[in-house]
DNA sequence: TAAAATTAGATTGTGTACAATTAAAATATA
DNA sequence: TATATTTTAATTGTACACAATCTAATTTTA
């Protein structure tokens, strides 16, 4: 008796079985697709996603934002430093805990937020996914992200 | 009217909104939960689904190799030479088409199957996902990968 | 409270990713 | 059939990712 219920011919090791890999493809291939909309604003999308959590939450150490975009320092720590050099954010040390590095919006980071707001439609509109299913899909990934942090939480 | 459907509070640029974000989040990590359990066998995750590939259909190009992995040249020419490298496969330019290179796994490469025989079961027990809703997770997944792969066809 | 442990961020090293370019080979075309 | 075009890998350059380590600051604890 088979305690998952796979079929018999279930193949664990085929390619195409593999959640890992279609979530790495998918996700991959749509980072790809933001490009051209985030380079003329001169983004990379994991700028992006840094202006995405910032917008929603600012001034924030780099801890909590790491936290937020399941990033360490070692990846976080050069981009901030060159969202620095372009004036969308400042890094400064605080003054009551000076481990700590809090990250601010300035108002060029704060402005951007007006020259993305169509991307989310713009990608929306690239077809990758009937509409009606995209928030299935997010539902089931949210699903999966919260047991991904509980993990990593201890 | 919104033909979209979506709620009235419905914020595009929210990151929990984000399908790339959760997908590139997931994807991550769960990558990362690979790693303990391939670097007892001297692999990487690209090396893994190289493999994964190759132990279903061996000898191929680096182009369809490319294809099927959703990953280009410059990504895959170094990771077959370390490959090469642990006599995991070989590389060898074809002789009726000179530009193509053929990759062949040798008797080590087949052997390692047995080795990675246990890693899904041993993945899908660290309770990532309810076992029902994986089934349906990579449906909605592959349907995504034929769309993006369409685009990327001409 | 002085020493030990923990924490936050930065740094270093290894390994992808992919765009753009290059070089060689094969194919199409004038 | 020479030339132009296309194709295949490899190379180069930029940008992550993350493990491991380091340093300084803070907190715990003996």
């Amino acid at each position: 008796m088979d305690s998952l219920n796979l079929p018999n011919d279930f193949n664990p090791l085929a390619l195409d079985n593999q959640l890992c890999f279609s979530l790495y493809v998918c996700s991959k291939e749509i980072i790809r697709r933001y490009q051209p909309l985030l380079e003329p604003l001169g983004l990379t999308y994991t700028m992006y996603i840094t202006l995405l959590s910032l917008w929603e939450k600012d001034c924030v150490t780099v801890k909590d934002l790491g936290k937020r975009l399941f990033l360490d320092s070692g990846t976080l720590t050069p981009v901030l430093k060159k969202m620095e050099k372009s004036s969308l954010i400042t890094r400064s040390r605080s003054t009551e805990d000076e481990r700590t590095v809090l990250i601010c919006l300035t108002g060029e980071g704060r402005a951007l937020k007006k020259k993305c707001a169509d991307i989310p439609q713009k990608m929306a509109c690239s077809n990758i996914l009937d509409i009606q299913k995209a928030p299935k899909l997010l539902a089931l990934l949210h699903c999966m992200m919260d047991r991904l942090s509980e993990d990593t939480e201890k």
